[in-house]
DNA sequence: CTTGACCCTGGAGCACACTCCAGGGTTTAT
DNA sequence: ATAAACCCTGGAGTGTGCTCCAGGGTCAAG
C-alpha cells in the first residue's frame, strides 16, 4: 500500500531498518501502527525523530541520553533549562575524556621524542620505559584494574 | 608449592586472575609451564610483561597492538623506527579522537550559549536544533550510518 | 502465475577487554 | 581429617549500537 513502509524511513532518514526497528525496541522511536499483514506503517514524523537521535548522537549522547531529552522534548511542563544541564554536563564529560586522551598524547610524545629512532629494540626508550617506568617526566598513572 | 602461581602473579601485577588467563588466550604472555597437577607456574618476568600490557594499554594502545609491540621487542633484529613509527601513528589517532571531540563539544557550547534556560522546553534552541539542524554556525556532520 | 522486492519475528554475532560462574580437583593449615 | 584457600576448564555475561540471518509471509509488475 501506499503507507510509509520501514524502508522508506530507513531510506529517508539514512539509517537501516533494523536500526528502525532497533529504535522501536529500545523506546527511541514509538510503536508504529500496522497493517492487516502486520507490516508497519510510519507517521512521517518518524523521520525526524531518526534524525533527532542521530544529531544528538554526533553530539557525543547515548542512545538511553538520547532518549531522556526526546521525553522532555514532548514533555509538557519541561523547562528549556534541565536540556540545557544534561548539555553542560555532556560538555564537562566531552573535557574529560579529551584531556584523557591529551595525557595519553603528551606522555606518548615525550617518548617519541627520547627515541633516536636508530638503534635495535633493545635499546629503544619507548619499549623500556613500557618495560619499566622508573623513566623520567611522564606520570605513570597507576591504574590497577 | 612454592612456585608463581597464577593468583600470585596477579597480585603482583595487580590484576585480576581471569586476565591472565585470558591474555595468554590472547597471546600476550607466554604459555607458563605446568605442575603435575596442571596448575600454571609463572617465571617472574612474566610480572614485567603484564604490567607492559597495562601501562601500553594506559597509552591507548589495544590489545592486539600491544601484541605487535611485544613481538617487536622480543624479536631480534628489530628496530627502533619501527617502534616509533607506531607510536607516532598512535598519536595521530589520539588526535583524530581528540579533534572530533572537540568539535563535539563545540557544537554543544554554542547550543548552550544559544539557551536561555528559562522558556519551555519547545521554545529550547538546543531541541530545536536536533529538530531541524537549519541552525546557524554549526557545522551539522551528516553522518549516515 | 511466477518472480522479485519488500516485510515479519526472534535470535545470533560483532568489537573490546575483561569478569564471573559452575562444577570440578589440589594444597595448606589447623 | 577437614575446612579454607587455591587452582583448573569451558562457556556465558557485561555494555554499546547496531547488523545480519533463517525461515517464513505479502505485494506489485509483467
Amino acid at each position: 500500500m501506499a503507507g510509509l513502509t520501514i524502508g522508506k524511513v530507513a531510506e529517508a532518514a539514512g539509517v537501516n531498518i533494523d536500526t528502525l526497528r532497533y529504535y522501536e525496541r529500545r523506546g527511541l522511536i514509538p510503536k508504529p501502527a500496522r497493517t492487516h499483514s502486520n507490516y508497519r506503517v510510519y507517521s512521517p514524523e518518524t523521520i525526524s525523530q531518526v534524525r533527532f537521535v542521530k544529531r544528538a548522537q554526533a553530539l557525543g549522547f547515548s542512545l538511553e541520553q538520547i532518549r531522556g531529552l526526546l521525553e522532555l522534548r514532548s514533555a509538557q511542563g519541561a523547562r528549556c533549562d534541565e536540556v540545557r544541564r544534561r548539555a553542560e554536563e555532556k560538555i564537562r564529560q566531552l573535557e574529560e575524556k579529551i584531556q584523557a586522551l591529551e595525557r595519553m598524547k603528551e606522555a606518548l610524545q615525550s617518548l617519541v621524542r627520547a627515541c633516536a629512532g636508530s638503534g635495535p629494540v633493545i635499546d629503544c626508550p619507548i619499549i623500556e620505559s613500557l618495560d619499566s617506568p622508573t623513566s623520567e617526566g611522564t606520570s605513570w598513572t597507576k591504574k590497577n584494574h
